[in-house]
DNA sequence: CAGGTTCCTGCGCATTTTTGCAAGAATTAG
DNA sequence: CTAATTCTTGCAAAAATGCGCAGGAACCTG
Protein backbone atom coordinates (compact mmCIF):
# COMPACT_ATOMS: atom_id res chain seq x y z
CA UNK A 1 0.00 0.00 0.00
CA UNK A 2 1.08 3.74 -1.02
CA UNK A 3 1.73 6.38 1.50
CA UNK A 4 -0.52 8.20 -0.11
CA UNK A 5 -3.21 5.83 -0.16
CA UNK A 6 -2.38 4.69 3.24
CA UNK A 7 -2.93 8.74 4.55
CA UNK A 8 -6.36 9.11 2.55
CA UNK A 9 -7.58 6.11 4.16
CA UNK A 10 -6.17 7.45 7.12
CA UNK A 11 -7.89 10.36 6.55
CA UNK A 12 -11.41 8.84 5.55
CA UNK A 13 -11.43 6.68 8.79
CA UNK A 14 -10.76 10.15 11.03
CA UNK A 15 -13.52 11.55 8.74
CA UNK A 16 -15.93 8.93 9.36
CA UNK A 17 -15.55 8.50 12.85
CA UNK A 18 -14.24 11.40 14.57
CA UNK A 19 -11.55 9.32 15.85
CA UNK A 20 -8.99 6.60 15.12
CA UNK A 21 -6.60 5.04 17.03
CA UNK A 22 -3.11 4.38 15.93
CA UNK A 23 -3.28 0.49 17.18
CA UNK A 24 -6.32 -0.54 15.50
CA UNK A 25 -5.10 1.62 12.28
CA UNK A 26 -1.70 -0.43 12.16
CA UNK A 27 -3.68 -4.25 12.08
CA UNK A 28 -5.64 -2.58 9.89
CA UNK A 29 -3.30 -1.79 7.28
CA UNK A 30 -1.22 -3.65 8.41
CA UNK A 31 1.99 -1.24 8.78
CA UNK A 32 3.73 -0.65 12.30
CA UNK A 33 2.58 1.60 14.70
CA UNK A 34 5.62 3.98 14.27
CA UNK A 35 4.04 4.28 10.48
CA UNK A 36 0.54 4.71 11.37
CA UNK A 37 2.10 7.72 13.91
CA UNK A 38 4.48 9.35 11.18
CA UNK A 39 1.38 9.89 8.92
CA UNK A 40 -0.47 10.94 11.68
CA UNK A 41 1.64 13.58 12.55
CA UNK A 42 2.00 14.49 8.59
CA UNK A 43 -1.64 14.73 8.66
CA UNK A 44 -1.88 17.01 11.77
CA UNK A 45 0.94 19.27 10.21
CA UNK A 46 -1.37 19.93 7.44
CA UNK A 47 -4.22 20.71 9.58
CA UNK A 48 -6.11 17.52 8.50
CA UNK A 49 -6.69 15.98 11.65
CA UNK A 50 -5.58 16.47 15.50
CA UNK A 51 -3.08 13.96 16.85
CA UNK A 52 -3.48 13.39 20.60
CA UNK A 53 -1.84 10.06 22.73
CA UNK A 54 -3.18 6.81 21.25
CA UNK A 55 -5.24 8.23 17.84
CA UNK A 56 -6.16 11.05 15.93
CA UNK A 57 -9.60 13.46 16.38
CA UNK A 58 -11.33 15.07 13.67
CA UNK A 59 -11.00 18.48 13.43
CA UNK A 60 -14.75 19.14 13.53
CA UNK A 61 -14.52 16.79 17.11
CA UNK A 62 -13.18 19.97 18.87
CA UNK A 63 -15.89 22.30 17.15
CA UNK A 64 -18.83 20.32 17.67
CA UNK A 65 -17.54 20.69 22.00
CA UNK A 66 -16.30 24.25 21.59
CA UNK A 67 -18.71 25.94 19.62
CA UNK A 68 -18.02 28.94 20.90
CA UNK A 69 -14.97 28.81 18.69
CA UNK A 70 -14.80 31.47 16.10
CA UNK A 71 -15.48 31.44 12.32
CA UNK A 72 -12.47 31.69 10.56
CA UNK A 73 -12.30 34.39 8.39
CA UNK A 74 -15.68 35.46 8.76
CA UNK A 75 -15.58 38.92 7.43
CA UNK A 76 -14.71 37.52 4.38
CA UNK A 77 -17.53 35.26 4.40
CA UNK A 78 -19.51 37.96 4.76
CA UNK A 79 -18.74 39.85 1.45
CA UNK A 80 -19.28 36.69 -0.26
CA UNK A 81 -22.83 36.19 1.14
CA UNK A 82 -23.45 39.70 0.21
CA UNK A 83 -22.71 39.04 -3.50
CA UNK A 84 -24.60 35.74 -3.35
CA UNK A 85 -27.97 37.00 -2.05
CA UNK A 86 -27.99 38.82 -4.73
CA UNK A 87 -28.71 36.29 -7.23
CA UNK A 88 -32.10 34.94 -5.46
CA UNK A 89 -35.50 35.93 -5.64
CA UNK A 90 -38.89 35.28 -4.63
CA UNK A 91 -40.50 32.48 -5.85
CA UNK A 92 -36.79 30.38 -6.70
CA UNK A 93 -36.13 26.98 -5.38
CA UNK A 94 -32.51 26.93 -4.13
CA UNK A 95 -30.49 23.94 -3.34
CA UNK A 96 -27.93 24.65 -1.06
CA UNK A 97 -24.68 22.64 0.72
CA UNK A 98 -23.20 22.82 4.25
CA UNK A 99 -19.84 24.95 5.18
CA UNK A 100 -19.71 28.22 7.54
CA UNK A 101 -20.08 30.21 3.67
CA UNK A 102 -22.98 28.78 3.15
CA UNK A 103 -24.36 29.60 6.42
CA UNK A 104 -23.11 33.18 6.48
CA UNK A 105 -25.31 33.49 3.65
CA UNK A 106 -28.05 32.07 5.27
CA UNK A 107 -28.48 34.59 7.86
CA UNK A 108 -27.91 37.19 5.48
CA UNK A 109 -30.79 36.48 3.62
CA UNK A 110 -33.36 39.48 3.48
CA UNK A 111 -36.27 38.96 5.66
CA UNK A 112 -38.80 40.17 2.60
CA UNK A 113 -37.71 37.06 0.77
CA UNK A 114 -40.27 34.20 -0.31
CA UNK A 115 -38.76 31.21 -1.69
CA UNK A 116 -37.87 27.56 -0.67
CA UNK A 117 -34.63 26.05 0.46
CA UNK A 118 -33.26 23.17 -0.25
CA UNK A 119 -30.26 21.84 1.79
CA UNK A 120 -29.26 18.46 4.07
CA UNK A 121 -26.73 20.96 6.39
CA UNK A 122 -28.22 21.22 10.11
CA UNK A 123 -26.86 24.76 10.76
CA UNK A 124 -27.83 25.89 7.50
CA UNK A 125 -31.42 24.52 8.03
CA UNK A 126 -31.14 26.12 11.87
CA UNK A 127 -30.22 29.53 10.12
CA UNK A 128 -33.08 29.06 7.55
CA UNK A 129 -35.66 28.26 10.66
CA UNK A 130 -35.01 31.66 11.59
CA UNK A 131 -36.15 33.43 8.68
CA UNK A 132 -40.09 34.25 8.27
CA UNK A 133 -40.83 33.80 4.90
CA UNK A 134 -39.16 31.29 3.55
CA UNK A 135 -40.02 27.24 3.24
CA UNK A 136 -37.82 24.95 3.98
CA UNK A 137 -37.19 21.17 2.61
CA UNK A 138 -34.80 18.83 4.66
CA UNK A 139 -33.14 16.69 2.94
CA UNK A 140 -32.95 13.01 5.16
CA UNK A 141 -30.76 10.24 5.52
CA UNK A 142 -27.59 9.23 7.78
CA UNK A 143 -26.55 12.32 9.40
CA UNK A 144 -22.43 12.79 9.06
CA UNK A 145 -21.08 14.37 12.00
CA UNK A 146 -18.12 16.26 10.75
CA UNK A 147 -19.82 17.88 8.24
CA UNK A 148 -23.11 18.08 10.19
CA UNK A 149 -24.81 17.13 6.52
CA UNK A 150 -26.62 14.35 5.51
CA UNK A 151 -25.44 11.80 3.35
CA UNK A 152 -25.67 8.67 1.17
CA UNK A 153 -28.10 6.93 -0.97
CA UNK A 154 -31.35 8.98 0.07
CA UNK A 155 -30.17 11.59 0.51
CA UNK A 156 -28.85 11.84 -3.41
CA UNK A 157 -31.80 9.89 -4.47
CA UNK A 158 -33.79 12.73 -3.45
CA UNK A 159 -32.13 15.98 -4.19
CA UNK A 160 -32.27 13.75 -8.27
CA UNK A 161 -35.69 14.75 -8.12
CA UNK A 162 -35.40 17.98 -7.46
CA UNK A 163 -35.19 20.61 -10.49
CA UNK A 164 -33.79 23.74 -8.27
CA UNK A 165 -33.50 26.83 -10.34
CA UNK A 166 -30.16 27.67 -8.41
CA UNK A 167 -27.76 25.75 -6.66
CA UNK A 168 -24.65 27.47 -4.11
CA UNK A 169 -21.53 25.12 -3.14
CA UNK A 170 -19.64 25.98 -0.46
CA UNK A 171 -16.25 24.64 -1.58
CA UNK A 172 -13.07 23.73 -0.39
CA UNK A 173 -10.83 23.96 -3.39
CA UNK A 174 -10.64 24.63 -6.49
CA UNK A 175 -7.94 25.11 -9.48
CA UNK A 176 -7.84 25.10 -13.35
CA UNK A 177 -6.17 21.54 -13.93
CA UNK A 178 -8.31 19.34 -11.01
CA UNK A 179 -11.76 21.73 -11.13
CA UNK A 180 -13.74 21.50 -7.74
CA UNK A 181 -12.25 18.81 -5.07
CA UNK A 182 -12.98 17.78 -1.88
CA UNK A 183 -11.58 15.30 0.75
CA UNK A 184 -15.04 13.46 1.48
CA UNK A 185 -16.49 10.90 -0.45
CA UNK A 186 -19.38 11.35 0.82
CA UNK A 187 -20.19 14.65 0.59
CA UNK A 188 -18.82 14.79 -2.90
CA UNK A 189 -21.31 12.34 -3.86
CA UNK A 190 -23.67 14.47 -2.73
CA UNK A 191 -21.85 17.54 -4.20
CA UNK A 192 -22.32 16.04 -7.55
CA UNK A 193 -25.77 15.39 -7.28
CA UNK A 194 -26.41 18.60 -6.29
CA UNK A 195 -25.08 20.16 -9.63
CA UNK A 196 -26.88 18.09 -12.11
CA UNK A 197 -30.08 18.74 -10.77
CA UNK A 198 -29.66 22.64 -10.41
CA UNK A 199 -30.46 24.75 -13.78
CA UNK A 200 -27.35 27.01 -12.25
CA UNK A 201 -23.76 25.87 -10.15
CA UNK A 202 -23.04 28.75 -7.98
CA UNK A 203 -20.10 28.42 -6.42
CA UNK A 204 -18.60 29.83 -3.03
CA UNK A 205 -15.04 29.89 -1.56
CA UNK A 206 -13.14 32.21 0.10
CA UNK A 207 -9.77 33.05 -1.61
CA UNK A 208 -7.20 31.39 -0.17
CA UNK A 209 -9.14 27.53 -1.46
CA UNK A 210 -8.30 29.13 -5.06
CA UNK A 211 -5.61 27.18 -6.88
CA UNK A 212 -5.88 24.30 -4.44
CA UNK A 213 -7.51 20.93 -4.92
CA UNK A 214 -8.00 17.83 -2.44
CA UNK A 215 -8.30 13.83 -3.38
CA UNK A 216 -11.60 13.55 -4.66
CA UNK A 217 -13.15 15.46 -7.86
CA UNK A 218 -16.25 16.94 -7.36
CA UNK A 219 -16.28 18.49 -11.24
CA UNK A 220 -14.68 20.08 -14.15
CA UNK A 221 -14.96 23.74 -14.24
CA UNK A 222 -17.73 23.68 -17.03
CA UNK A 223 -20.17 22.40 -14.80
CA UNK A 224 -19.62 25.97 -12.86
CA UNK A 225 -22.00 28.78 -13.91
CA UNK A 226 -20.46 31.13 -11.11
CA UNK A 227 -18.15 31.45 -8.57
CA UNK A 228 -18.23 34.14 -5.84
CA UNK A 229 -14.90 35.25 -4.07
CA UNK A 230 -14.60 38.15 -1.40
CA UNK A 231 -11.78 39.64 -4.06
CA UNK A 232 -12.96 42.14 -6.73
CA UNK A 233 -13.73 40.24 -10.24
CA UNK A 234 -11.00 41.89 -12.02
CA UNK A 235 -8.13 40.23 -9.13
CA UNK A 236 -5.62 38.63 -11.22
CA UNK A 237 -5.85 35.54 -9.42
CA UNK A 238 -9.42 35.15 -10.39
CA UNK A 239 -8.62 35.72 -14.49
CA UNK A 240 -8.07 31.89 -15.02
CA UNK A 241 -11.52 31.33 -14.38
CA UNK A 242 -13.11 34.07 -16.44
CA UNK A 243 -10.76 33.14 -19.08
CA UNK A 244 -12.40 29.48 -18.65
CA UNK A 245 -16.04 30.68 -19.30
CA UNK A 246 -17.05 31.15 -15.24
CA UNK A 247 -18.84 34.27 -14.44
CA UNK A 248 -16.88 35.76 -11.44
CA UNK A 249 -18.38 38.34 -9.17
CA UNK B 1 -12.15 6.00 25.19
CA UNK B 2 -8.58 8.92 24.07
CA UNK B 3 -8.45 11.41 26.74
CA UNK B 4 -8.92 14.38 24.68
CA UNK B 5 -12.53 12.71 23.87
CA UNK B 6 -13.23 12.00 27.60
CA UNK B 7 -12.05 15.88 28.18
CA UNK B 8 -14.41 17.36 25.70
CA UNK B 9 -17.53 14.81 26.63
CA UNK B 10 -16.92 16.27 30.38
CA UNK B 11 -16.74 20.00 29.09
CA UNK B 12 -20.49 19.29 27.05
CA UNK B 13 -21.54 18.26 30.21
CA UNK B 14 -20.72 20.99 32.04
CA UNK B 15 -21.59 23.40 29.75
CA UNK B 16 -25.17 21.42 29.30
CA UNK B 17 -25.77 20.93 33.18
CA UNK B 18 -24.45 23.54 34.36
CA UNK B 19 -22.32 21.18 37.05
CA UNK B 20 -20.99 17.43 36.92
CA UNK B 21 -20.30 15.27 39.91
CA UNK B 22 -16.97 13.48 39.95
CA UNK B 23 -18.46 10.26 40.77
CA UNK B 24 -21.40 10.45 38.06
CA UNK B 25 -18.38 11.22 35.06
CA UNK B 26 -16.72 8.02 36.72
CA UNK B 27 -19.28 5.84 36.36
CA UNK B 28 -20.68 7.57 32.90
CA UNK B 29 -17.64 7.21 31.24
CA UNK B 30 -16.11 4.33 32.91
CA UNK B 31 -12.81 5.35 34.30
CA UNK B 32 -11.45 6.16 37.82
CA UNK B 33 -12.71 9.33 40.04
CA UNK B 34 -8.87 9.91 39.83
CA UNK B 35 -8.66 10.13 36.01
CA UNK B 36 -11.82 12.37 36.49
CA UNK B 37 -10.47 14.23 39.23
CA UNK B 38 -7.36 14.91 37.11
CA UNK B 39 -9.17 15.95 33.70
CA UNK B 40 -11.10 18.78 35.81
CA UNK B 41 -8.07 20.30 36.87
CA UNK B 42 -6.41 20.40 33.17
CA UNK B 43 -9.77 21.62 31.88
CA UNK B 44 -9.59 24.04 34.96
CA UNK B 45 -6.65 25.42 34.46
CA UNK B 46 -7.08 25.98 30.60
CA UNK B 47 -9.96 27.97 32.08
CA UNK B 48 -12.87 25.83 30.15
CA UNK B 49 -14.56 25.20 33.65
CA UNK B 50 -14.60 25.89 37.25
CA UNK B 51 -13.68 22.88 39.68
CA UNK B 52 -15.09 22.21 43.07
CA UNK B 53 -14.98 19.76 45.67
CA UNK B 54 -17.23 16.93 44.49
CA UNK B 55 -17.28 17.49 40.68
CA UNK B 56 -16.78 20.98 39.01
CA UNK B 57 -19.00 24.09 37.59
CA UNK B 58 -19.27 26.00 34.72
CA UNK B 59 -18.40 29.06 34.50
CA UNK B 60 -21.41 30.79 32.83
CA UNK B 61 -23.19 29.22 36.47
CA UNK B 62 -20.61 31.44 38.36
CA UNK B 63 -22.74 34.45 37.72
CA UNK B 64 -25.61 35.24 39.38
CA UNK B 65 -27.97 32.06 39.36
CA UNK B 66 -32.11 32.97 39.12
CA UNK B 67 -34.57 30.60 39.50
CA UNK B 68 -36.51 30.56 36.40
CA UNK B 69 -39.68 29.41 36.23
CA UNK B 70 -38.99 25.74 34.04
CA UNK B 71 -36.45 24.77 36.56
CA UNK B 72 -38.88 22.73 38.08
CA UNK B 73 -40.14 21.00 35.10
CA UNK B 74 -36.63 20.76 33.78
CA UNK B 75 -36.07 18.47 37.24
CA UNK B 76 -38.60 16.23 36.47
CA UNK B 77 -37.58 15.93 32.24
CA UNK B 78 -34.23 14.46 33.51
CA UNK B 79 -35.95 12.39 36.37
CA UNK B 80 -37.52 11.10 33.10
CA UNK B 81 -34.90 10.86 30.86
CA UNK B 82 -32.92 9.13 33.27
CA UNK B 83 -35.31 6.44 33.46
CA UNK B 84 -36.09 6.38 29.68
CA UNK B 85 -31.99 5.87 29.10
CA UNK B 86 -32.17 2.72 30.94
CA UNK B 87 -34.20 1.07 27.75
CA UNK B 88 -31.98 2.01 25.43
CA UNK B 89 -29.01 -0.61 24.72
CA UNK B 90 -26.12 -0.85 22.07
CA UNK B 91 -27.01 -1.52 18.80
CA UNK B 92 -30.77 -0.61 18.98
CA UNK B 93 -32.37 1.12 16.12
CA UNK B 94 -33.90 4.05 18.06
CA UNK B 95 -37.01 6.06 16.48
CA UNK B 96 -37.76 9.34 18.52
CA UNK B 97 -40.04 12.06 18.36
CA UNK B 98 -39.84 15.47 19.37
CA UNK B 99 -40.50 18.51 22.01
CA UNK B 100 -38.59 19.46 25.42
CA UNK B 101 -38.41 15.46 27.49
CA UNK B 102 -36.74 14.05 24.29
CA UNK B 103 -34.54 16.31 24.59
CA UNK B 104 -33.58 16.05 27.72
CA UNK B 105 -33.70 12.23 27.14
CA UNK B 106 -30.98 12.94 24.17
CA UNK B 107 -28.80 15.09 26.28
CA UNK B 108 -28.34 12.70 29.23
CA UNK B 109 -27.37 9.16 27.22
CA UNK B 110 -24.17 7.69 28.00
CA UNK B 111 -21.58 8.00 26.44
CA UNK B 112 -20.52 4.48 25.53
CA UNK B 113 -24.05 3.98 24.51
CA UNK B 114 -23.17 2.81 20.47
CA UNK B 115 -26.82 2.83 19.04
CA UNK B 116 -28.79 4.07 15.67
CA UNK B 117 -31.38 7.28 16.50
CA UNK B 118 -34.06 8.15 14.18
CA UNK B 119 -35.90 11.26 13.86
CA UNK B 120 -36.89 14.10 12.43
CA UNK B 121 -36.88 17.04 15.07
CA UNK B 122 -34.11 18.95 14.98
CA UNK B 123 -33.38 20.28 18.56
CA UNK B 124 -33.19 16.07 19.39
CA UNK B 125 -30.69 16.18 16.26
CA UNK B 126 -28.71 18.52 17.32
CA UNK B 127 -28.49 17.11 20.66
CA UNK B 128 -27.63 13.00 18.90
CA UNK B 129 -24.71 15.00 17.03
CA UNK B 130 -23.08 15.91 20.23
CA UNK B 131 -22.93 12.27 21.16
CA UNK B 132 -19.53 10.37 20.12
CA UNK B 133 -21.10 7.37 19.53
CA UNK B 134 -24.40 7.01 17.94
CA UNK B 135 -25.08 6.98 14.53
CA UNK B 136 -28.01 9.27 13.46
CA UNK B 137 -30.62 9.17 10.68
CA UNK B 138 -32.72 12.31 10.05
CA UNK B 139 -35.72 11.42 8.30
CA UNK B 140 -36.40 14.48 5.49
CA UNK B 141 -39.08 16.50 4.41
CA UNK B 142 -40.46 19.95 5.12
CA UNK B 143 -40.09 21.52 7.56
CA UNK B 144 -42.83 22.99 9.89
CA UNK B 145 -41.16 26.00 11.63
CA UNK B 146 -42.84 25.56 15.06
CA UNK B 147 -42.75 22.31 15.90
CA UNK B 148 -39.01 22.26 14.14
CA UNK B 149 -39.54 19.03 13.06
CA UNK B 150 -40.00 17.36 9.50
CA UNK B 151 -43.71 16.88 8.57
CA UNK B 152 -45.46 15.43 5.43
CA UNK B 153 -46.08 12.44 3.80
CA UNK B 154 -42.03 11.84 2.39
CA UNK B 155 -41.54 11.66 6.34
CA UNK B 156 -44.44 9.67 7.43
CA UNK B 157 -43.20 6.89 4.24
CA UNK B 158 -39.47 7.02 5.14
CA UNK B 159 -40.39 5.82 8.59
CA UNK B 160 -42.78 3.35 7.39
CA UNK B 161 -40.30 1.77 5.79
CA UNK B 162 -37.89 1.34 9.29
CA UNK B 163 -38.50 -1.00 11.74
CA UNK B 164 -36.98 -0.04 14.92
CA UNK B 165 -36.92 -1.71 18.36
CA UNK B 166 -38.36 0.83 20.30
CA UNK B 167 -39.72 4.54 19.75
CA UNK B 168 -39.94 7.30 22.39
CA UNK B 169 -42.91 9.63 22.36
CA UNK B 170 -42.49 12.69 23.51
CA UNK B 171 -46.61 13.58 24.56
CA UNK B 172 -48.42 16.47 25.46
CA UNK B 173 -51.57 14.79 26.37
CA UNK B 174 -53.22 11.49 27.91
CA UNK B 175 -55.71 10.18 29.73
CA UNK B 176 -58.00 6.69 30.13
CA UNK B 177 -60.52 7.74 27.87
CA UNK B 178 -58.95 9.56 25.00
CA UNK B 179 -55.43 7.69 24.97
CA UNK B 180 -52.77 10.08 23.28
CA UNK B 181 -54.02 12.94 21.78
CA UNK B 182 -52.65 15.94 20.24
CA UNK B 183 -52.81 18.86 18.36
CA UNK B 184 -50.95 19.68 15.26
CA UNK B 185 -52.40 17.34 12.71
CA UNK B 186 -49.15 16.91 11.26
CA UNK B 187 -47.38 15.73 13.99
CA UNK B 188 -49.96 13.33 14.90
CA UNK B 189 -49.63 11.51 11.61
CA UNK B 190 -45.92 11.31 12.20
CA UNK B 191 -46.59 9.60 15.53
CA UNK B 192 -49.06 7.70 14.34
CA UNK B 193 -46.63 6.34 11.98
CA UNK B 194 -43.83 5.89 14.40
CA UNK B 195 -45.81 3.99 16.54
CA UNK B 196 -46.60 1.75 13.71
CA UNK B 197 -42.55 1.00 13.13
CA UNK B 198 -41.66 0.08 16.31
CA UNK B 199 -41.72 -3.09 18.19
CA UNK B 200 -42.01 -0.95 21.37
CA UNK B 201 -43.53 2.17 22.41
CA UNK B 202 -42.35 4.08 25.55
CA UNK B 203 -44.19 7.65 26.22
CA UNK B 204 -42.58 10.10 27.93
CA UNK B 205 -44.48 12.50 30.03
CA UNK B 206 -44.58 14.99 32.98
CA UNK B 207 -47.10 14.08 35.13
CA UNK B 208 -49.11 17.69 34.69
CA UNK B 209 -49.87 16.20 31.33
CA UNK B 210 -51.59 12.82 32.67
CA UNK B 211 -55.68 13.00 32.61
CA UNK B 212 -55.60 15.59 29.76
CA UNK B 213 -56.77 15.39 26.28
CA UNK B 214 -56.02 17.41 23.03
CA UNK B 215 -58.13 17.39 20.27
CA UNK B 216 -56.46 14.90 18.01
CA UNK B 217 -55.95 11.51 18.58
CA UNK B 218 -52.85 9.95 18.12
CA UNK B 219 -53.29 6.37 20.05
CA UNK B 220 -55.44 3.88 22.06
CA UNK B 221 -53.78 3.60 25.13
CA UNK B 222 -52.68 -0.51 24.23
CA UNK B 223 -50.68 0.94 21.81
CA UNK B 224 -48.32 2.09 24.26
CA UNK B 225 -46.43 -0.52 25.94
CA UNK B 226 -44.25 1.84 28.90
CA UNK B 227 -45.36 5.21 30.54
CA UNK B 228 -42.60 7.09 32.10
CA UNK B 229 -43.37 9.96 34.38
CA UNK B 230 -41.17 11.43 37.20
CA UNK B 231 -43.60 9.70 39.82
CA UNK B 232 -42.86 6.99 41.24
CA UNK B 233 -44.48 3.55 39.62
CA UNK B 234 -46.61 2.93 43.29
CA UNK B 235 -48.19 6.76 42.53
CA UNK B 236 -52.41 6.86 42.84
CA UNK B 237 -52.52 9.07 39.59
CA UNK B 238 -50.77 6.38 37.93
CA UNK B 239 -52.83 3.28 38.70
CA UNK B 240 -55.28 3.89 36.12
CA UNK B 241 -52.60 3.22 33.68
CA UNK B 242 -50.53 0.18 35.82
CA UNK B 243 -54.71 -1.32 35.48
CA UNK B 244 -55.00 -0.72 31.67
CA UNK B 245 -51.50 -3.09 31.13
CA UNK B 246 -49.24 -0.47 30.46
CA UNK B 247 -45.64 -0.90 31.70
CA UNK B 248 -45.44 2.35 34.12
CA UNK B 249 -41.85 3.01 35.12
C1' DC C 1 23.27 0.48 -16.61
C1' DA C 2 26.07 1.49 -12.49
C1' DG C 3 26.59 4.25 -8.66
C1' DG C 4 24.86 7.44 -5.56
C1' DT C 5 21.16 9.76 -3.13
C1' DT C 6 16.83 10.15 -1.04
C1' DC C 7 12.71 8.34 0.85
C1' DC C 8 10.03 4.91 3.30
C1' DT C 9 9.54 1.48 6.71
C1' DG C 10 10.23 -1.54 10.76
C1' DC C 11 12.82 -2.66 15.01
C1' DG C 12 14.91 -2.05 19.63
C1' DC C 13 15.28 0.60 23.63
C1' DA C 14 15.00 4.40 26.77
C1' DT C 15 11.47 7.89 28.08
C1' DT C 16 7.21 9.96 28.81
C1' DT C 17 2.30 9.79 29.42
C1' DT C 18 -1.62 7.92 31.24
C1' DT C 19 -4.14 5.53 34.52
C1' DG C 20 -5.46 3.08 38.74
C1' DC C 21 -4.61 2.04 43.59
C1' DA C 22 -3.81 2.88 48.58
C1' DA C 23 -3.27 5.44 52.86
C1' DG C 24 -3.59 9.46 55.26
C1' DA C 25 -5.33 14.39 55.19
C1' DA C 26 -8.89 17.58 54.25
C1' DT C 27 -13.54 18.93 53.45
C1' DT C 28 -18.39 18.66 53.73
C1' DA C 29 -22.99 17.52 55.63
C1' DG C 30 -26.06 16.29 59.23
C1' DC D 1 -18.84 16.69 66.76
C1' DT D 2 -18.98 12.63 63.84
C1' DA D 3 -19.23 10.07 59.75
C1' DA D 4 -18.86 9.94 55.00
C1' DT D 5 -17.08 11.67 51.04
C1' DT D 6 -13.49 13.75 48.49
C1' DC D 7 -8.60 15.15 47.91
C1' DT D 8 -3.58 14.73 47.95
C1' DT D 9 0.41 12.29 47.37
C1' DG D 10 3.39 8.74 46.03
C1' DC D 11 3.94 4.81 43.41
C1' DA D 12 3.68 1.17 39.88
C1' DA D 13 2.16 -0.96 35.59
C1' DA D 14 0.71 -0.54 30.99
C1' DA D 15 0.56 1.96 26.88
C1' DA D 16 2.30 5.27 23.75
C1' DT D 17 6.12 7.84 22.15
C1' DG D 18 10.77 9.53 20.32
C1' DC D 19 14.98 8.44 18.27
C1' DG D 20 18.66 6.29 16.01
C1' DC D 21 19.66 2.92 12.84
C1' DA D 22 19.52 -0.32 8.99
C1' DG D 23 17.56 -2.73 4.98
C1' DG D 24 15.39 -1.93 0.88
C1' DA D 25 12.76 0.52 -2.74
C1' DA D 26 12.53 4.39 -5.76
C1' DC D 27 14.68 7.94 -8.03
C1' DC D 28 17.97 10.55 -10.34
C1' DT D 29 22.39 11.33 -12.99
C1' DG D 30 25.84 10.72 -15.94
Amino acid sequence: MLKKERQSYILHQVNLHNKVLSSSLSTEINVSEDTIRRDLYELADEGKLIKVHGGALSHSFNEVHFPSKGVYSQENKKKIAQKAIQMIHNGMFVLTSGGTTILEMARSLPPQLRATFVSGSIPAILEYMNHPNIEIILVGDRISKNSKITVGLEAIAKIQQIQANICFLGINAIDIKHGVTENDWDVVQLKKAMIESSQKVVCLAISEKINSFQPIQICELNKIDTLITELHPDDPLLKPYVDAGIEVL
